[in-house]
DNA sequence: GATGAATGAGCGTTCATTCAT
DNA sequence: TATGAATGAACGCTCATTCAT
């Protein structure tokens, strides 16, 4: 912690700065290491030793870059948090008040987070889960941020339709409902087939717009049934 | 009750019966240990000495009745799914084209499943995840006939409405977002709680509630756009 | 912990008992393994692989009997401590206010358990010092009783002549002293000579008597003090 | 107290010793650190880097000033040993045949010794033990240097007292049995009990005090013997 | 001189599984 | 059938030490 005398308060030296850099792209190299088999494999099927061949580093210098294996899989499962969050969940953030915003973010889990990154997925969805307390409470996290977004842009959209819910029909409900249509569409068609390798970008997308039409509906009817009885056909139309 | 100890009290046949009674109770035993465990600790942080303890057999009867720690898994994750299926995946395929019907299997869901169950979602949902192909095909399965009877629950409504599902709308992917929506509801409301004693009956009745009327009415919808305008009004009634 | 359903209170069968009697023996093999080991080349650098190697078991077994390394260590010096007790301790409560008792049991420390013992001198007065919290509790509680042990002694002592120690000569103090000579003239003469495999006994017993007679003075010394004052001049002479 | 980065101030002599004092500071700073570390964790449970840290340096700077841990240690003993001997060791050896020199070395060990540096109490009675052979040669060298000091001011007080030592009663013996006493008592009163923290100097003045009142009488007791045959009745009564 | 990232041998420990009784 | 002691491969992890910069 307390480092030594500092001579000069000056910018970091230039082979500072590359140290830095190489510092990183270590880190980086590891965790990538660590991503493909985590989802190759299985978390515990993994071994450190097999990261660090992998990474081509020693696992000395794993333990150097992480604290230990779960600390791997923490900053991992962060990591995939936010890049989700960076790909649809500000999405959902902004979608302000827009049914069409709305169907925009969920299309864009599939085609901008799915598609891109499938190990991702399959960490998130099937490695992060049965791993014990701690790193259940990270995907937790993870997924109230996600369905807080998604239960904010519903919000959104009813102010915007000048109704607000009903009691009985908590937007919270509604959110938990669309996060779990987006995890197992996914799950099913990413990490459910025969042909790990092949290309599935077509069918994800093709199946992510009908999953998306799917929930607009839930979402639509829910809406309308909270205005008023009359308004339903209009909003059908 | 008594162990295997007196020889021959009467008749052959029927301490051969009593003999196979007492097989099922300890295998019952073992499973009801082994299921306690995985839900509570987690499979893997589960060792088959506790089982054993708490089903107070010893470690070597545990191999008698079970391959191994895998086959326990595998038993007790067939055993849910044949449980999840009596409970509702036959209330779906015989939901035979009624809409309340397919309402009734879904609140069956959380009401006769994950209420009286809890442990068997935890191990469904939670403990049978990210723990290798084998457990994974066999989750795989049984997610499998589960969308199967919902969608045929799906092609029933459909058919009794006198229409058929657009080919753009394959009730397969309705399916999986029902699906879906059923496991993270339960997931969220019974696994994700502070206080895992609580009796959560009340809450889950009610956000089940809410829920299936979420995925009624992307369901609805999906009807009323496959048929045509006019019917809509009708189909919502 | 829960036995199985106990088919007949009677007691233990013959394969049973001869089960409980291969249990002993095996943790006592391992217990000697890994007291010579831990004498020779002391706790740290005996590793748990070179235990089970020299007791002939694996790895595991070792673990079946001790819960860990640390265990080991503490079973060994605790029965050091009853050892050590059995053969000095009690000679010292029952002195019973001689002073040839006291001296007795002081004579008996070299002879009846250094020499016999010399591995057990080498882990309680060398392998167990400086190894953490745990192991150095486990010693205090140890020479804490001999103190105690020593002490009551000297007060029989004092009463046997018919005098009390006075506030500013505690016994427990004297007592620590008496240990600390004990300690060190064995650890000295035992452990520090450049032909660890040489038969000590005839130096042992020796130098045990010179150094017993040295406490001897000691003690009477400070009984003197004690009993009155002019003697005090006497015996400084 | 600055770094080694201004290039030639001055004088090349002037820098040299500047650098050569500098050196010393660091070798200084890092002895420092790990000694407080290694009576406060335990010499094992103590890393290089931990010491690094505190001294702030890395550590290879340690590695610069130390060939390796052991290294660091034994040198720490090396000093401890010197300071020892300056504080008591040489004050044995000038006691000069006096006893009431002898008396103050003694009580010069509690209260120039261990009072002010309980930390290398702790070092040289704690840590130093049951490190391995090459530690405990050291230690068991500065232990035979203190008792061939203590055990010369025997000789000088017989010599003194115009008599020398029976063959039966070397005052090696006596010097152990006197270095024993010093080192459990010092080690019982300040590192057995239970508030580490808590101020013990008054304490240990006073115990210390008691214990060497106690080896006076042995020694005073030896002596009697020593000189002739009547005077023993008297001292034993 | 000083740095700190990299190494890798070695450790303690676990636990599913086997098998003689 | 039932037992439970025995196995040993495999794992996560530590840390003294090195060396290119």
């Amino acid at each position: 912690m307390g480092k030594s005398v500092r001579k000069t308060p000056k910018a970091p030296s230039r082979s500072a700065l590359r140290r830095q850099r190489e510092r990183e792209q270590r880190s980086r190299t590891i965790l990538d290491a660590a991503e493909t088999l985590f989802a190759e494999k299985g978390y515990h099927k993994t071994s450190i030793t097999e990261i660090a061949d992998m990474a081509e580093v020693s696992v000395g210098t794993v333990y150097f870059y992480f604290k230990n294996k779960d600390a791997l899989l923490a900053q991992l499962t962060e990591a995939i948090g936010l890049e989700i969050r960076r790909v649809v969940g500000r999405e959902f953030q902004q979608a302000a008040g827009g049914l069409s915003g709305f169907e925009q973010a969920g299309l864009s889990f599939f085609n901008n987070f799915c598609i891109p990154y499938p190990g991702k997925v399959a960490l998130l969805f099937r490695e992060t889960v049965g791993q014990g307390h701690q790193v259940e409470a990270r995907r937790k996290k993870i997924f109230m941020q996600l369905i807080k977004d998604v239960e904010g842009a519903l919000r959104g959209i009813a102010r915007n339709q000048g109704s607000t819910f009903a009691a009985a029909m908590p937007p919270e409900v509604m959110a938990v409902c669309i996060v779990g249509i987006y995890e197992r569409v996914a799950y099913h068609y990413l990490l459910w087939n025969d042909e790990p390798k092949k290309d599935r970008s077509k069918e994800i997308m093709a199946v992510g717009k009908i999953a998306v039409s799917f929930l607009m509906g839930g979402v639509k009817n829910l809406m309308a049934t909270m205005e008023d009885g009359q308004d339903q056909s209009k909003s059908r139309r």
